[in-house]
DNA sequence: ACCCTATGACTAG
DNA sequence: TAGTCCTAGGGTT
């Protein structure tokens, strides 16, 4: 679920239903309690995101949140429904319940304690604003092109660029016709100029409604076009053994670090 | 009942 | 690099 378009639209959501207004919290699995009861009857003040990690304000206290590889939240109008007894976090005011389960971080700090997180992530496709974030994009982009890692690797560091995953990982680089397993150092400046402002394309595309959207509509097949607004396709991302969407070639995968690359040696050579 | 997988990331060695 | 954590769904014994 959970790369950085995911985590804005859930800011979005969470802001518009909870955003100044007071909540009960809860923690019907236990495991945040005592915190929960920390910030139950308060006002959310804000909510904030960077990159994958998502923060909820109340005046000084921020709860902090990461979903990690299948961390997520059910938001439910209407009535509150008996929560799942793995639910960590229930907020819930008169016309909206949010539960959240599965999250790999889910802890309450101060606003230092956020300003941490902050510091060690990369530049955000999403809220990056040129005209503050500029001097921050210049020096991770110099970090890509003078590191002999692979590229495949360099765009899922969070601490250079902070939102991307594995799925839009293979799709922006199959999008710019660049082979994954170049080292950063060989990279064409001016691919990684046109793959970073993809990726500020397709995540804020992907935060309006928290869905990947990669695929360019004419590259579709005429049976996904029809349900293309319900649907999640790729180009490569988990089509390994099939044909590409392009040249025809077979989709191919690898193991890399902890993760799969999917790419296509016809149009990423 | 067990095994595997998954859009993530940390720690120990 | 391996192990760990968080959870559910699907497939296989």
């Amino acid at each position: 679920m959970p790369e950085g378009h995911t985590i804005r639209h859930l800011a979005d959501v969470h802001a518009a239903h909870f955003g100044g207004k007071v909540l009960q919290a809860s923690s019907p699995q236990g495991r945040f309690a005592t915190e929960a009861w920390t910030i139950s009857g308060r006002e959310m003040t804000d909510v904030t995101a960077r990159g994958k990690h998502l923060f909820f304000h109340f005046d000084g206290d921020v709860v902090h949140i990461h979903l990690g590889l299948y961390g997520w939240f059910t938001l439910v109008p209407g009535v509150a429904p008996k929560p799942k007894d793995t639910v960590r976090l229930r907020l819930q005011n008169d016309d909206t319940t949010s539960d959240l389960i599965g999250p790999t971080k889910c802890e309450l700090l101060t606003e230092t304690g956020r300003h941490k997180i902050i510091e060690r992530l990369g530049v955000d496709p999403i809220s990056y604003d040129p005209t503050t974030d500029e001097e921050l994009r210049e020096r991770k982009f110099h970090k890509i092109l003078s590191s002999k890692k692979s590229i495949a690797e360099l765009l899922m560091d969070q601490s250079i660029i902070a939102g991307i995953g594995n799925v839009y990982r293979a799709e922006i680089l199959f999008r710019a016709g660049q082979n994954p397993f170049t080292p950063g150092r060989e990279l064409m400046p001016e691919i990684l100029d046109a793959m970073w402002d993809d990726a500020r394309r397709l995540l804020k595309l992907g935060a309006e409604d928290g869905m990947i959207r990669a695929v360019e509509p004419e590259h579709l097949l005429n049976e996904e076009q029809r349900r293309y607004k319900y649907g999640q396709f790729s180009y490569v991302y988990k089509r390994n053994g099939q044909l590409c969407r392009i040249c025809g070639g077979v989709i191919e995968s690898i193991s890399l670090g902890n993760r799969t690359v999917y790419w296509c040696p016809g149009c990423q050579e």
